[in-house]
DNA sequence: TAGTGGTCTAGACCACGGG
DNA sequence: CCGTGGTCTAGACCACTAG
């Protein structure tokens, strides 16, 4: 781990510990400096992280304050669409029902996000859910050439743990295109709504280290159940 | 302007003039250090700019590479949510249809939104448009305390144009929770849609340099003609 | 005008990719 | 193993906020 990524933790558990809350004031740079024995640049590049995820935010000249944007009562049920963290870590005991488990050769509009022809590998169709509720229909294509092997079980878990750790494949970025839509008659019943019900679909290319993509999913969120949030920043370091 | 945005501009310059495309490698950050004559620090920053654009990536060990994921083929219809420029960027010839424009102390709602109890400003209800298509149902709210003054004449252009030059207002960071529903009758009518049909509903927080949240806004898209995208990365620097 | 974050430099060493 | 990006240091100076 690296030292900034360990810096992080640190300033996250001072905010917990201290239960700071929504615009309380951290201590300032050249303090951290001293507190943690690192150069500026590394607690630049911990605040940067901090930043990015949305738990702080700095005003120059003033100080470095706390930002909890979810912290608003049932703002928890947001579903963050920014960071690349899983449903799993959001959701509560979520369940993953395997609709469709296949190797093939994807369709052209999958092929076309891939940027390739004839690419190979696994299409899964899963609804996951938590209890009674539904939150999302997934379309998932995964290439070969960078998951060579997956399974029923591996698919009825979480997919990106098993990608991470017993692949060491890291997402390192992604891209979302995103339209409003009436449900088909399908993906209603597998929704537990009804046939022209509106639903967020998206489709989320993601890109490992190497810059290619290996993960082409199409989401069908249900618009009763799944809230999303995101949230954005222009500054940098 | 800083030195790095210079040197991000730059670069920019560099991969429209050498007609560079997905994937083609930039000089790596040793020649551009030797280019631009500046330090290694400030071309990451700028590096870092690029990268958060969605503009390049860039892999250990290999160098650095152009993303362009919209250059594909109709991707320039998406409308780009993460970076906080306006819509009047991406659309042309936008029109904004104002329905309402008023003074007010806000709505409970909003207030919570805000982080406050009895915020007063301005409410401005615009339906924005490009001829014939309706793109989307703005309602927003604008405080007093940060935007003293607005006109009728103001509100029919870029709002964000007017914060930005007249008043000196900028947007340091936002949040955004989206959430997919059914068109009233009189959202429906005002986007020139059918009730029931579906709609994305983003209710969006914009903070300023001082960490203060200056404009709430209730966004409604219409499903037919916005498409949004969203770029994500897990790096830093 | 003091305090605090922002930018920039120069240079050392680490870690990963690919021949 | 070499080339390339990634992390980290120490320190100078700039720019903004707030009393």
């Amino acid at each position: 781990m690296k030292k900034y990524q360990i810096v992080a933790k640190k300033i996250e558990e001072y905010i917990k510990k201290n239960h700071l809350k929504q615009d309380d004031k951290l201590p300032k740079i050249t303090d951290l400096v001293a507190d943690f024995k690192v150069s500026k640049a590394t607690i630049l590049q911990a605040l940067a992280l901090l930043n990015q995820q949305g738990i702080i935010y700095k005003i120059q000249g003033s100080g470095i304050f706390v930002r909890m944007p979810q912290a608003g009562d049932k703002m928890n049920e947001y579903i963050p669409l920014n960071t690349n963290i899983g449903f799993s870590e959001v959701i509560h005991d979520l369940q993953n029902e395997v609709v469709e488990f296949k190797e093939m050769t994807f369709p052209d509009k999958i092929q076309k996000l891939f940027k390739t022809t004839d690419a190979k590998g696994y299409k899964v169709v899963r609804v996951r859910r938590n209890g009674k509720k539904t939150f999302v229909l997934e379309e998932s294509y995964y290439r070969k050439e960078q998951v060579p092997f997956m399974s029923l079980e591996i698919v009825r878990g979480s997919i990106f743990n098993y990608l991470r750790e017993a692949l060491d494949l890291q997402i390192r970025f992604s891209d979302k295109y995103m339209t409003v839509k009436k449900l088909t008659a399908e993906e209603a019943k597998l929704l537990e709504l009804e046939p022209g019900d509106p639903a967020l679909q998206v489709y989320d290319v993601f890109y490992c280290n190497t810059g290619e993509a290996f993960d082409v999913s199409k989401l069908i969120y249900n618009y009763k159940n799944a809230k999303l949030f995101t949230e954005s920043s222009d500054e940098l370091i």
